[in-house]
RNA sequence: GCGCCCGUAGCUCAGCUGGAUAGAGCGCUUGCCUCCGGAGCAAGAGGUCGCAGGUUCGAAUCCUGCCGGGCGCACCA
């Protein structure tokens, strides 16, 4: 297929042929952009950058150029606006040519970078035995969706979870468990939930005893709680088999969250599985002279980065977070072969990762400056932030239920659309997916950098700019297709090159919209941030549902009805494609 | 004290590789269902882009300082 922005430098280049000095393609790709207004134009060109070179003042150079511009192809011609020269697109031509683009895949292909690498996106990273609460959610989401666009773009992706199922908080629940008033273990899919209860309740009794100034009885509950971990590390009975069987209902219980989100990991890593070769790795280069002692401590020395000593081994021998990090990130590196590494983890790790990635440098791995840390803001409440440690949280599970019966509501109490041939597969599918739409899409409407606030009343509204929003229109365009049934594309890119009519400005507008999407996904790919192309799928939304509301497709005359029916096409499949790419599956019918 | 992030409409946020009159949603006011799905469309009210300097033909966007908020700064993860 044939791109209107490759038309238009070509064009350009044309133009300025005989101008010395004049930008290179590159330089003139980048300077292109999006005219405010669609009655302005599809793409403009700002005319500054050739003032020098031409000694005139930018407007008179536009009106110039515009004179010299022929039409051509997919370029219907081009209007001086000022400084601006503007292009105008042959708006049935260039539809036609994405038709041809989605049928034979050089659309996709489009959307692929020229330099794939393999990358590793580690996301999730939940704690067993705690709560999975709306935190974890944004998480899931922004590092879901980054997953999905490193594949859009062609690169070979491993999609990596990171599990914190071993530690002394795992024994604070299970010191909890064994010595709580906890009842009896829930039925499968709720132990998970009751086990997140159980340590928050173990952290508010340490908390209690020590708001009560009761130093001793901390001092024992905590020596008991050390002495659960150390036997764990033992191998020693009961609470081996205990830790065995809680981790696994957690496990369990965060693979039920992922099905219903249609979340996948290529590969899986275990907090429990890196304590012995952290020891390994801290010796290794201890003895290399890259770690150091340090009162009574081992550290990685930073001052050449400006940053404090690393603490990669603690003075009663045991390891800590940032040690695992090293073991991950070499077999990241020497196991999976992986050039890019991507660490979705929230933005008050900002400081741990600067250290890791500086402590991996010194270590000798250049490729740590192909490692990013994707920092995220906090999901707050209206009330303030979250803890789990005082158990005030929004767990996952609440607020599935809560969305998913907000949907249900809405649904039942509709009387517009027909839904009495639903079976109850259909009906429950449909719910979810709408759910997962709206969870999704509002923690990824908002830049990473920008806190969440998780307001129940405000997320269960359907109204509005939502992922509800979204799925209804690709749902009003599947039915226009269902009831005017579907056309070979072939036949549908032909209408377009012949529709004289079409071209109005709720139809330009909408195509333009389509043809910015490649751009979006490299955007995305660049800022490591989704927003970017959650703001574009709703804004390709709006403009939809302008064409559908002023321009009548399957009542249209021919050839203006196909062209339309292709306009429709053209937007369900990117669109969709876009809305797969944040992780949001599409319905045809809500 | 140092580092990172944020301050844009009543509220929640886009826009930030400098460019054409600063945009959405919610809420408020008002139109539009004999017409492809009203979970919609259109219009109205609402803004010293935290403050002060600077760079530039041009600053919400870049630089400096200040004010306000959040987070972090080795033996937690």
């Amino acid at each position: 297929m044939q791109h209107f922005r490759t038309a238009v430098l070509d064009a350009l280049e044309r133009v300025l042929i005989d101008v010395e000095g004049a930008p290179d393609r590159a330089a003139l790709a980048q300077a292109l952009s999006k005219p405010p207004k669609p009655e302005m134009g599809d793409l403009a060109f700002p005319c500054f950058l050739l003032a020098k070179a031409l000694k005139t003042a930018p407007p008179k150079i536009a009106a110039e150029l515009a004179e010299k511009v022929e039409p051509r192809g997919l370029i219907a011609g081009a209007k001086p606006f000022g400084p601006y020269l503007n292009f105008f697109a042959d708006a049935g031509a260039v539809l036609a040519e994405l038709v041809v683009g989605l049928e034979d895949g050089s659309f996709e292909q489009s959307l692929r970078t020229e330099a794939p690498q393999r990358v590793m996106v580690e996301f999730s990273q939940p704690n067993t035995h705690k709560v999975f609460h709306v935190g974890h959610l944004r998480n899931v989401s922004v590092g879901d969706a980054l997953q999905r666009v490193f594949r859009a773009r062609g690169h070979d992706v491993i999609a990596a979870n990171y599990y914190g199922d071993f530690g002394i908080d795992v024994a604070k629940c299970l010191w909890q468990l064994e010595h709580g008033d906890v009842g009896e273990a829930p039925g499968e899919g709720q132990r998970g939930s009751w086990l997140g209860q159980i340590y928050a309740q173990a952290g508010a009794h340490l908390t209690a005893l020590e708001e009560a100034g009761d130093e001793a009885g901390l001092a024992r509950v905590k020596g008991e709680m050390r002495g659960i971990l150390d036997a764990i590390k033992a191998g020693e009975e009961p609470y081996t088999s205990r830790y065995r069987e809680t981790r696994q209902w957690c496990l369990d219980e965060f693979g039920t969250v992922y099905t219903w989100l249609d979340v996948n990991f290529d590969t899986d890593f275990f907090e429990s599985d890196l304590e012995e070769p952290g020891h390994a790795i801290v010796d290794e280069y201890l003895a290399k002279g890259v770690f150091e002692p340090s009162q009574g401590a081992i550290v990685c020395m930073l001052d050449d980065y400006k940053l404090g000593p690393a603490l990669v081994r603690k003075s009663d021998g045991t390891s800590l977070y940032l040690t695992w990090d090293l073991v991950l990130a070499r077999r990241k590196f020497d196991e999976f072969g992986v050039e890019r590494s991507l660490y979705v983890v929230g933005a008050e790790q900002t400081y741990h990762f600067r250290q890791l990635f500086a402590t991996l440098e010194r270590m000798g791995y250049e490729r740590a400056k192909d490692c990013t840390h994707v920092a995220y803001e906090l999901v707050m409440l209206p009330e303030g932030k979250m803890s789990s440690r005082k158990g005030k949280v929004v767990t996952f599970a609440e607020v599935r239920d809560d969305i998913v019966e907000a949907i249900g509501e809405r649904m039942r109490t509709d009387e517009r659309n027909d839904r009495s041939d639903w079976s109850d597969e259909k009906w429950r599918e449909t719910v979810d997916r709408i759910a997962v739409a709206c969870l999704r899409y509002g923690m990824l409407s908002v830049s990473n950098n920008t806190r969440v606030i998780f307001d129940a009343a405000e997320w269960t509204n359907l109204e509005g700019e939502t992922g509800a929003y979204l799925l209804y229109s690709l749902a009003r365009i599947s039915g226009i297709f269902r009831k005017g049934g579907r056309t070979a594309p072939a036949e549908l890119a032909a209408a377009a090159r012949g529709a004289a009519d079409f071209g109005g400005e709720p139809e330009r507008a909408l195509l333009n919209h389509l043809l910015a999407y490649a751009d979006v996904l490299e955007q995305v790919e660049r800022t490591t941030d989704p927003a970017a192309l959650s703001a574009w799928i709703y804004g390709g939304a709006r403009a939809f549902s302008r064409f559908y509301h002023d321009c009548p497709v399957l009542t249209a005359d021919e050839p203006l009805r196909s062209a339309r029916l292709a306009l429709s096409l053209v937007t369900e499949r990117i669109l969709g494609h876009g809305l797969r790419t944040l992780g949001i599956e599409p319905v045809e019918a809500m």
